[in-house]
Formats: C-alpha cells, sequence, structure tokens
DNA sequence: CGTACTGCTTAGGTCGGACCTAATCTTAGG
DNA sequence: CCTAAGATTAGGTCCGACCTAAGCAGTACG
C-alpha cells in the first residue's frame, strides 16, 4: 500500500519534479512577468508536460505562493496550541515575534524581486489577499470552536483584528522592500513595527482622529 | 460632443440594456447556479452580443455584483466627509447604523436566493471578499492622507479593524440569512450585533481567553 | 432638416487557464 | 517476479478575457 512513505524514492521523485517546476517557473516569472508566461511555458522550460504542472500546482498563481498552507495554517495552528492562561493576543503577538526572528519569509519579506513580480500583476495581488483572507478563516475557525455560543461574535472580532493587523504588517514589509530598504535595517524596522502595531491592537482607538486641526482640504 | 448627457436617449437605451442583461443573468444565475451558466447563454437569453455583456460587465463576477463601486467607496466616503471633531471610529459606527436604517442590502442582507447562490460558487465567495478588501484599501487611502506621517501605521491598523467589523457583520448577516432567520427579526437582531461589535472593537480584548477553563481537547 | 460624428453594438475570431480521459511508465510491496 | 498504486503523458474540450473591424442608431451642428 504504502501511501505517504515519508523517504520513499517515488515520493522523492516527485518533490524533486515539484521543486524543478516552481524553480523554473519562478525564473521565468520574475524574468517575462506573471501574465506574460503560459502553463505550457513553463512546462516546456521545465521539460514536463503541461498536466504535470497542473498536477502539482491546481492553478497557476500556486506556482507562486507554494507556501499558501503554512501561511493559512501557522497563525491558527499557534493560537490553537498556546499554553494555558494565554489570551489569544498574546500568543498571535508571540508566534509573530518568534517567526520574524526565524526570518521566515512568510512574513512578508520575500524579497524586493519578488515583491516587484507580485505587485506588476493584479492575478498576484488577488491570490495574496486570498491567502490572508484564508489565514482570517482558519483563525476564526480555531476561536468559535473554542468559544462558548454567547462569545462566537466576539471571537470572530478578534480573529479579524489579529488577522488584519497580520495583513498590515505584511504589506508594511513589503513597502519597505519596495522602498529599498537593507535587509540588514529591515529585520529591525519590522520588529518595532510590529511591536507598535500590536501596542494598538490592545489601545483604546475609539478616540482616533487624524484630522482634529482644520487643514486646507487634502 | 455630448459625452454624459444624463437623460439622452442614448444613455437611457444603455441603461435599459445594461439592467436587461443584469436582470436575465440573475434569474439564470440563481436557476442553475453561476458556474452553470456561460456569458454566451446570458448573452442569448438577453438577446445581445456576446461582447456587448463584456462591455458592460467587464467580469463574469460583475453580473452578480454590479453594486461593487457603491460598496466600496461608500465607507470611506463617509469617514472623508465625517463632522469636524467626529473620531473616525465614531463616523464609521455612524455610517453602518445610517446604512442599516435605510435598510440598504449591501451591508449583506440581499435575500436567501442571493446568498445561496454566493455561498454556492467559490468564484462569487472569491469576488466579494476581493470587494471588501478593496473597500479596506479605500478607507486605508483616506484616513493614511489625512494622518500625519507618523501615524501612519495607526491609520492602517484603524482601516483595517473598521474594515475587518464590517466585514464580520457582513458575513454575519449572511448567516443569520441562510439559517432562515425573517425579515422582520434579521433587521433588530442585525442591530444588536452592530452595536455590540462597535463595543467590542473600543474595548480592550487583550485579555480574551475563550478556553481559559479546561475543556477536553476540542 | 439633413448630414457628419460619436460611440454602443455586433460578428467572428484568438489566446490561455482549468479540466477531462485514457494510456504509459515507474516504483513499492507481496 | 509481478501486480497494484500512483505519477506522468498526450491530446483534447470548454469557456472567460480580449481583440479588430464593421454596422448602426442618436446627437449635434451647420
Amino acid at each position: 500500500m504504502e501511501t505517504t512513505n515519508p523517504a520513499g524514492l517515488r515520493e522523492r521523485k516527485k518533490q524533486q519534479t515539484r521543486e524543478e517546476i516552481s524553480a523554473v517557473a519562478t525564473a521565468l516569472f520574475s524574468e517575462r512577468g506573471f501574465e506574460q508566461v503560459t502553463i505550457a511555458d513553463v512546462a516546456a522550460a521545465a521539460g514536463v508536460a503541461k498536466m504535470t504542472v497542473t498536477n502539482h500546482f491546481p492553478l497557476k498563481e500556486d506556482l507562486v505562493f507554494d507556501r499558501a498552507e503554512h501561511i493559512i495554517r501557522g497563525l491558527a495552528e499557534a493560537v490553537a496550541d498556546r499554553p494555558a492562561g494565554e489570551p489569544v493576543l498574546a500568543a498571535a503577538r508571540r508566534f509573530h515575534a518568534e517567526r520574524l526572528a526565524a526570518w521566515d519569509p512568510t512574513l512578508g519579506h520575500l524579497g524586493a524581486a519578488f515583491a516587484r513580480m507580485v505587485e506588476a500583476s493584479p492575478a498576484l495581488v488577488a491570490r495574496e489577499r486570498q491567502i490572508q483572507d484564508l489565514r482570517e478563516q482558519a483563525l476564526a475557525d480555531v476561536l468559535v470552536g473554542q468559544a462558548r455560543p454567547e462569545e462566537e461574535l466576539t471571537a470572530r472580532v478578534v480573529a479579524a483584528q489579529i488577522a488584519g493587523t497580520y495583513r498590515v504588517l505584511y504589506f508594511t514589509a513589503r513597502r519597505m522592500l519596495l522602498d529599498g530598504m537593507a535587509q540588514a535595517e529591515l529585520a529591525d524596522a519590522l520588529g518595532r513595527t510590529a511591536r507598535r502595531a500590536f501596542d494598538l491592537l490592545a489601545a483604546d482607538l475609539s478616540g482616533f482622529d487624524p484630522r482634529p486641526r482644520l487643514r486646507s482640504t487634502a
């Protein structure tokens, strides 16, 4: 039977094919742009059949975001597995700090070339947002599952706030990259920004009004 | 010249065509399901050329969400035009209450049949989320534009929190509809839920932990 | 009041992504 | 070995997105 032998030759070859395709695709995409490369191009360049590409990557966008599952599940699992007594928000904050310390690029810092490629393609931007929506969904599912029925709304609002903060931090990292910030500086800047963002999350923002003074109409 | 005569016969005919197409499409979609109807089907049923459909509705999904622009801009404009001295969160809360009082179905209560049609189609669910992301973007643009540079992060976090709350309320309305709640009850329930959600937004949620007591692993 | 212009609509395409079926080949396990 | 499982292949269909050129119906202006 042997469906998922972790080290079987079969499985290794499959992964090898998958990574070969992914590597070739990323190269083509950053060279010519996502929309200017067809799946047939990728297949030809990788020396496999078109169907093999779509078997490994059901959507063309998956060729770029091949760690989507990891991004989607990570936060939800970290919150689900948090130590007893740790509030949800603290767990989310800790998880972000941990990922940042491990320099996990799924927080948004996959490199300037990658960032430029994504921003140049509406399809990739849309897919990126969808992945982050799914991450919010996964987190909400965990929280709703743990909450009493009368807490469901609170659980969903908390999930939205946490996922929203992660999203803001993700795009902030992207903007820093595109502005040409060096990696050494980026790590520090991201850490500081994350601390500020999570502090804001816990703070009372009901008085926020960026326009209290009169200024000429922007 | 006369490019946009508001009451011209030309313009009226165009709107008439647009609405005819939209009506025919909605009927076909709720009858057979979104994916089971092609653009050619819609064109044939409406008695126009395929190109006419795609001229009025660049994406197939636009045949369903033809008020997208309205949804996207409404919140941002309400916040941008808020009275002097009114905090952002208060404006967002007031706008939601106003739209609910006017029974504006873009808050999520477009009818159970509509809700079922959307939920049955991955493409429509994705488009719906994208519209809500664009709404967040629009709000963030307004707030960032009004804020001082050092307030930018705060502005983005606030935008994410408000848009997140709107999204939670939207899907809560959807769930109520799908659960078969009657319209009379729905109006009331939505109002109460909205008040609770906006209260949560202002409250300190940093202690939220739906699992403080030990329960057997869910 | 007729004519020229504008721009909505039409016809008939191309392109590419998503999906399908059946055949082929390779490895794992009996 | 030899068979079952499953990865890969070949060759196709379908349909949404997009294009160009031509047709046609209101509008504006002389």
